[in-house]
DNA sequence: CAGGATTAAGACTTTTTAATCTTAAATAGA
DNA sequence: TCTATTTAAGATTAAAAAGTCTTAATCCTG
């Protein structure tokens, strides 16, 4: 399970996606309103990835945040690690510190082929795959 | 991931299930002192699995903790769920209350499949396979 | 160049999770 | 029945995560 961090940062990138791809910068209170994200903390959050390099912001009138081709290109994987620690994919389901073949967790050969294959989703999926998100059997027909 | 809560958890009931299989008790002091985990919080989580029937334990001399035949066959999703709350296999990995088919957080159809894999392997998994957690290749052969 | 709009930074507070401490209750054995 | 051993229960404290507040810096517009 990913913290709030992680939640809000994923949130506000899908969102900032959205609007970088029509050339539009996107005002943090813009996000916390529409997905009831408290907006000092989001701030913050979004602050730190643009500290980062994972985002690009601008202040001032008609400023926010907004995403380069480039920063589009982020693994979520990346993001995620630095939300919430390196090791946070090298770590196993019951976060043990050292959990791998040699010393397993109680769990460990158990969960493996699911936890690896949720870790190379994650380094697959990049932020401009958060526009994308909805099957097209779920688009082409409603209901 | 997993709470303390439940890490602490499995891993005493995997020792607790080492012992009861060859009819003996477990008492706290023993799995605190082998897998390093502060005793008294230790305590705390059995008591409460106690309370909820899905361990046993008796008080006093030659006392100690240990999983009755039915115990054994308890799906870790259970205990998993009274610990973390019922709702944790049902939240997403993003912890969005309300994500689901028709309202979706961002990665919701990305990561469906390897989420109902994970959820589908808790469901499966007994507390007696905590027992045989070490592929016959790993246990075979040395180094 | 003044004023409002916006992000930046960091101190502060609240809530939740993790862990400890204290006292009680049960029970085996001398 | 006394004592040592063990779980039971709940109050308390500590640490981490989540969230708020305040002030500064930037920069567009008139």
């Amino acid at each position: 399970m990913l913290a709030n961090n992680s939640k809000y940062a994923i949130t506000g990138l899908s969102h900032i996606m959205e609007n970088s791809v029509k050339g539009k910068k996107t005002k943090v209170g813009e996000i916390a309103e529409r997905h009831d994200i408290p907006q000092a903390f989001l701030s913050k959050i979004l602050q730190s990835l643009t500290r980062e390099g994972f985002l690009s912001s601008k202040k001032g009138p008609y400023g926010g945040f907004f995403l380069t081709e480039k920063q589009m290109q982020t693994s979520i994987m990346d993001i995620v690690k630095q939300l919430e620690g390196e090791d946070f994919f090298s770590n196993c389901l019951l976060r043990f510190e050292a959990c791998n073949s040699e010393s397993p967790c109680p769990i460990h050969f158990l969960l493996i082929r699911e936890k690896d294959a949720i870790t190379n989703k994650f380094r697959k999926i990049k932020v401009i795959d958060l526009l994308h998100n909805i099957p097209k059997e779920l688009t082409e027909s409603k209901k």
